[in-house]
DNA sequence: TATTGCCCCATTGTCCGACAATGGGTCAAT
DNA sequence: ATTGACCCATTGTCGGACAATGGGGCAATA
């Protein structure tokens, strides 16, 4: 987040200021590559599902070996936007959010982001996550809901099913309001805040409470109640962070580091 | 987006719903280097701002060759945990939020995210930042948002610079909370959102108007009034959209393509 | 007909060795 | 104190090589 240029007002577009000469780039060739990919991809020259050239089609395209394109590949890879199509044959892909995500939780560690931050963005966007599905909520999402109420409710005694349930559900009132850039504002919730809420489900045991409040965030939704359903999220949201103060966590210290699903 | 893994409820952990095996993984060498370097850097066994072994001591210790232990580099390289430090020698970085969001303006284009899309996330995260700010502003973000307002004023007849003002003035509240999630939820506005407000500009000249709701979030934060605060910019924000509306913007469509800077 | 086994080939993953360019460091000459 | 010459570590790039793997075709078989 270091201040994007340091822009000193008035200075803007002048290359002149101190030093007479602004150093010259010069990209290796492997981030060429990677950009020219990158560039027709984004500007629609390859459809998202379609199939690139083989490496060394590539190579030869772009006068470069086939170790440069490879480099240029991964740099791609990690971004998301191309991906193994079949364990073979690399393909253009929708990026998924998911990929993209993996980097703003490691870069959220990585400035020590803490549970409170965290927090405060919940209560931004999970009431208003909850006000925009009354609107947009379809019989899909409804019964993806209730199945997900009823695993809750059968979970009161598996600590781990029931914190899958607490950010399937989240999750699914996300999803209700097909905004995908919600979802990508979100993902990092899903990712970092809501896992670290662990400790407090297994000494807090707070299954009831999570599920009374989810019941009467989906009926609100059902009943296209935006004040009530954005009311209660918040009010889930308070509760969430009182269950973490009650459980001695350390609300103004970094998220942990995600555990490695071995 | 797609759904994450097709959850059919109540068959969670079981790998045996449908096909009786799960196809087992062999990740490619190149990979598993990358996720070895991450691991040991989201673990804090390497500092930021540390240098990394070189290349070719990467590539003995994890017994495979200087080719690998590039392509798993050049994988990390992109989410922005490791940089050159002086054009040689790698070196851990704080992933600087700036490469993340990169990855997530890419993943929103994919995904045709919509003007609407990023106004409705405005309209959670927004008033949430200026009212957030109003506990943590510091001396600093004041005259910094004071220099903005200046530059505001003086840009009246500047259309590109009145962009950039507006711009950079809720990226100022959004600094002045200190929430760095904040500030990673907010950078797409700042890649997407509001750089399509540029046509705004130049056809309705708002900039009298602009400075005007600023001015009102800026002096609220500053005596401390979160609600005021956070209602100006809740105003603010749907003067946004009635712009948009009113230059005819098509505000169901796709957000377009960041323009190139050359 | 549907399955199985076999062969061929395109493509990726990985390795090896090599070299130019570059920047840093030292050291002597000025 | 600056300049230039030199060495060396390291990166960027190249070229070629080979095993593994998956796909397609094709024949043999049940």
């Amino acid at each position: 987040m270091e201040p994007r240029q340091a822009h000193p007002p008035g200075m803007e577009g002048n290359p002149l200021n101190g030093a007479p000469f602004a150093p010259l780039k010069r990209p290796p060739a492997y981030l060429q590559v990677s950009e020219r990919i990158r560039a027709a991809i984004l500007g629609g020259q390859i459809p998202a599902g379609e199939l690139l050239p083989t490496e060394t089609e590539l190579a030869t395209q772009f006068g470069v070996t086939r170790s440069t394109v490879r480099e240029a590949i991964r740099l791609l890879e990690q971004g998301g936007l191309i991906g193994r199509a079949d364990r073979k044959r690399l393909a253009v892909r929708l990026p998924s959010l998911e990929s993209a995500s993996r980097s703003i939780s490691a870069a959220m560690q990585m400035h020590r982001v803490t549970f409170k931050d965290l927090w405060e963005i919940s209560m931004g966007l999970e009431p208003l996550a909850a006000r925009l599905a009354c609107a947009t909520i379809d019989a899909s999402h409804i019964a993806l809901l209730e199945a997900n109420l009823q695993r809750t409710r059968s979970a009161f005694d598996n600590d781990e099913e029931m914190l899958e349930a607490e950010i399937e559900f989240h999750d699914l009132v996300a999803r209700a309001t097909r905004n995908h850039a919600l979802l990508l504002a979100r993902e990092p919730l899903n990712l970092l805040f809501y896992p670290a809420y662990r400790p407090v489900i297994e000494r807090l045991k707070p299954g009831k409470r999570i599920l009374e409040s989810h019941q009467k965030i989906f009926e609100a939704i059902r009943r296209n109640d935006p004040d009530t359903a954005a009311e209660w999220a918040e009010k889930h949201m308070r509760d969430f962070r009182r269950g973490i103060l009650m459980a001695k966590l350390d609300f103004e210290g970094p998220v942990e580091a995600a555990r490695n699903p071995a």
